[in-house]
DNA sequence: TCTTTAACGTA
DNA sequence: CGTACGTTAAAGAA
């Protein structure tokens, strides 16, 4: 075992040859400026001055300080990352593979991201507040794993001599760590401390992964083991690296525009309510439900939470304890002052015990109804919704785009439970869906986003996928031989009628979606009731009549709750686990299902940004929403890249009975010479 | 200053 | 017992 300190071109020739001669590496760098937030601080300024690597054995720390190599020499570690062979494991690596692709380095070597394949082999940990440190950190995971523990003298030493950016954080106005001014001999510790930890912690789960694969078969009933979805997500990480970095286009002419058009609607809603209201802030329900009190009105409130009942408990206990102490009080005085504290505590409690004021857009819209005279009820609505649109969206792309207009959102591939993307800095996968009038020159969020030149955004969909993997999954006859034959269209249609036919319910097919997924993974009368404004027994009945057309279905969600119960887990189609509380064994089908039709997703997607290389095409992926993938497709290569996306798609189902399919919508170049996400209509092919 | 909650958007 | 997420700002706790 022996740390490496490379500080001289002639050191760091043959430490590259050194490092060359092994198949296996973990690596890190040690970066400068902003850090943190989705790994999106690569773009905003943040720059390595070291790069550590460590074999099974050694550890090497390229020093590119201001005390070691000139970090010109920095590409002269490409050769490293060239073999498509090696395996370079990561802890975070979009965030590292980012900073190595400011340095001109190209990682061509399979890389392996610890968090992502922890979740693969102990997918237990989501953002639970009792966890200190989060499931994806080096902390946690070398703790977890039993492996050399992170060395916490640097941030002592930077805490100690104040050692901060006179600059905060751009983002959260945070103060900035400067890594870069610490020793030298601090940070080597600390920099090898950190790629030893990462090779001990990866090497351990991919053993974990295969003892469990071998010791738990019969756990896994009828699902491939657990390593090949493992190699999918190592696959995947490659793709996200490449789609990070390249990002997606901002039009950022429009958002400015739309930024003045809704600041313009805000401005007059303000106004008006704070004629009516004496001014008030419309984001505090409370101030809201308040004004609304002395207005008359009768503001529902929330059941207490069940962090509302233990306080309610805990101030319960606190107030007994009061009184007894007011009991045995001496003097007058002593008596009064706990007397008050005990009626403090009543007040807590009770305020705990009603619960909180609703003051959600829909309770806001039923108030409207019983009180149309409150114009204020409208407006608050209104004023709250172009808000949002500003601060939540348009500014805030505005702050999260580099300097080339680019927006580089974390697709974090680690980060759920089901196995499904989530997305931050911004979060892509929430964007409003509205309805674009071809006609009209409207504002719409999704309209910020936009091709590149010379390419279109295109958007291929699985067709209502969750539900035909369930139904394929569950050995749905019935119904599959319907969807096949085409006497039914679509499912959610076929719902829909249905409903039509018992309750003399029309609805839209986007409901009828909810509806039906809804019922599927267990939504009970008493909601379905309020969704249909019927009774519960009316809403039981149509209840009754879904499920008669899918006897297989509760037969399956049952063997899943069944394998809750014996082994307190369940795997997916593709082998991935998903760890479950045997109270929340309601919640297997559905983690089954989005779980199989996320793999499915990520497999597609893995395909896709394969073909596009192998045809040589410069398309490439850009986002995916959990059943949709949307690329940037080159103008010309449409005949090419299509096939490619539409193969990968379906293959990516290794269905039972009945294959998925696959929608494809486009954006053509608009009248300001942009394709833009908000845009989108059919594609025929 | 940090944590929790409500609201709201998507699949 | 629909579930799965992220972001924002207010309110409460420390």
């Amino acid at each position: 075992m022996a740390k490496n300190l490379i500080n001289n071109l002639k050191d760091l020739r043959e430490a590259v040859h050194e490092l060359k001669q092994h198949e296996r590496l973990s690596s890190d760098t040690e970066t400068y400026g902003p850090s943190g937030v989705g790994g999106l601080y690569p773009f905003h300024g943040s720059r390595a001055f070291s790069i550590i690597f460590a074999t099974k054995t050694d550890e090497f720390y390229f020093n590119f300080n201001k005390d070691g190599i000139h970090k010109r020499h920095k590409h002269e570690l490409q050769t490293i990352f060239d073999d498509p062979n090696r395996v370079i494991f990561f802890i975070n690596a979009l965030f590292d593979a980012t900073i190595l692709h400011f340095d001109g380095i190209e990682i061509k070597s399979r890389i392996v991201d610890g968090p992502s394949i922890a979740r693969i082999e102990y997918n237990k940990h989501g953002k639970n507040p009792w966890d200190k440190e989060s499931f994806l950190s080096l902390e946690y995971l070398a703790n977890y794993y039993e492996v050399q523990q992170k060395i916490d003298a640097v941030k002592k030493y930077i805490k100690e001599n104040n050692l901060y950016d006179e600059k905060r954080d751009i983002f959260n106005g945070k103060l900035i760590p400067l890594y870069n001014k610490v020793p030298l001999d601090l940070m080597f510790e600390y920099g090898c401390g950190d790629v030893r930890s990462t090779f001990d912690v990866c090497t351990k789960i991919i053993k974990c992964i295969n003892f469990k694969d071998k010791n738990y078969e019969e756990h896994r009933g009828d699902t491939p083991p657990m390593i090949e979805i493992a190699k999918n997500e190592i696959l995947l990480t490659s793709v996200l690296v490449d789609m990070k970095i390249k990002g997606i286009r901002l039009w950022t002419d429009y958002i400015q525009k739309a930024i003045a058009h809704e600041s313009k609607i805000s401005k007059a809603l303000h106004t008006e309510i704070s004629l009516l209201t004496g001014g008030i802030n419309l984001n505090s329900g409370k101030q809201v439900a308040e004004y609304l009190i002395s207005k008359g009105v009768e503001v529902p409130r929330k059941a207490p939470t069940d962090h509302a009942i233990s306080m309610m408990d805990k101030w319960l206990e606190k107030h007994d304890i009061l009184v007894d102490q007011m009991y045995r009080a001496k003097t007058d005085r002593q008596k009064l002052s706990l007397k008050n504290k005990a009626l403090q505590a009543e007040e807590k409690i009770n305020t705990y015990r009603q619960g909180n004021y609703i003051t959600d857009k829909k309770t806001l819209a039923k108030l409207m109804q019983k009180y149309p005279n409150l114009d204020f009820l409208s407006k608050i609505t209104k004023a709250k919704e172009a808000d949002k649109k500003i601060g939540t969206y348009y500014e805030n792309f505005m702050l999260l785009k580099d300097e080339k207009n680019i927006i580089h959102c974390g697709l974090n591939q680690e980060a759920t439970k089901t196995g499904r993307f989530s997305s931050n800095s911004p979060n892509l996968q929430n964007l409003h869906k509205e309805e674009w009038d071809k006609s009209k020159d409207q504002f719409l969020i999704r309209k910020s986003f936009i091709a590149d030149e010379g390419y279109r955004l295109f958007f291929a969909d699985y067709s209502q996928q969750e539900m035909i993997v369930m139904l394929d999954q569950a050995g749905e006859m019935s119904v599959i031989e319907k969807l096949l034959s085409g006497e039914y269209k679509d499912f959610y249609l076929a719902t829909a009628s249905v409903l039509k036919d018992i309750l003399n319910v029309e609805i839209s097919r986007k409901e009828a979606k909810a509806m039906a997924l809804g019922l599927a993974y267990g939504q009970g009368k008493n909601l379905l009731a309020k969704s249909l404004n019927k009774t519960p027994d009316e809403a039981a009945e149509f209840k009754a009549a879904f499920f008669n057309a899918l006897p297989k279905l509760k037969k399956f969600a049952r063997k899943l709750e069944n394998q809750v119960k014996w082994y307190g887990k369940i795997h997916n189609a593709f082998g991935r686990v998903m760890y479950l509380d045997k109270e929340e064994s309601y919640k297997a089908l559905n983690g089954y299902v989005q779980g199989t039709s996320a793999d499915i997703t990520k497999t597609a997607m893995i395909a896709i940004h394969k073909g596009f290389k192998e045809a040589n095409l410069e398309s490439r992926l850009a986002l995916c929403i959990h059943d949709e993938t949307a690329c940037n497709i080159k103008i010309g290569e449409e005949d090419k890249a299509i096939p490619i996306i539409r193969k990968a798609m379906i293959e990516a189902y290794p269905y039972k009975h009945i294959p998925l399919k696959v929608d494809f919508e486009f954006s053509e170049i608009n009248d300001y010479g942009v394709s833009s996400w908000g845009e989108k209509q059919e594609y025929e092919l």
